[in-house]
DNA sequence: TAATTTGGTTTATAAAATAAACTACTTTAC
DNA sequence: GTAAAGTAGTTTATTTTATAAACCAAATTA
């Protein structure tokens, strides 16, 4: 049975699927930095930092670098295990 | 760059990418099987095979067994091409 | 000091998913 | 034979998501 409501639909988006992809990988990126390696949007960026934030499947922090606003985003415990349950899913649907 | 967009949105959908994966699998599939191997409804299903039909990721076929209205789905060439960019890229995104 | 840039957020619009209602039969029960 | 229920879907309406456009505040540049 190959339910479709397997996939977790937080993640099961392009961009947002993207954000926490990327941020496995680094130790934490600032909004910027995601917005240039995704493509997105600064809009569709924080609506969706936003939601991820919510799950917290990522973690939002906002200080100052100097006089600029920064947003720096980290990818939780929560977030790797449910990004771990959707790549065993996913697997399952591309076979491997 | 993991943009975002690289995911190609018409198989990038829960139900299309269930869809997709289960047709590849077998022959071809009936309206009524891959609506239990789903777990999708009647309604959504059909909204869905449409899409992927009217893209030519599939082909439908409309007769009749008995009595019975039989619609059969099957992958095309298309589709089959389709998913695998679409592999390419989830790939990616799951680190494989 | 007026435009432009930076780093975002908020709000509006477009697209998608889902559910509900409906159609066109067929089968079963009375 | 006819009323109720089941099968196999489609169409339409509603809700939810995704995306884009508009906006804001502060800083920088011309």
């Amino acid at each position: 049975m190959k339910a479709f409501k397997d996939l977790d639909p937080l993640l099961h988006s392009q961009l947002r699927l993207a954000i926490v992809s990327l941020l496995l990988g680094v130790e934490s990126a600032e909004f910027v930095f995601v917005k240039e390696q995704t493509g997105a949007t600064a809009g569709n960026l924080s609506v969706q930092l936003d939601k991820l934030s919510k799950a917290e499947y990522i973690s939002i922090e906002k200080s100052f670098q100097g006089k600029k606003p920064v947003t720096t985003c980290k990818i939780t415990k929560t977030g790797i295990d449910a990004f771990e349950r959707y790549v065993k899913v996913i697997k399952q649907y591309i076979g491997e």
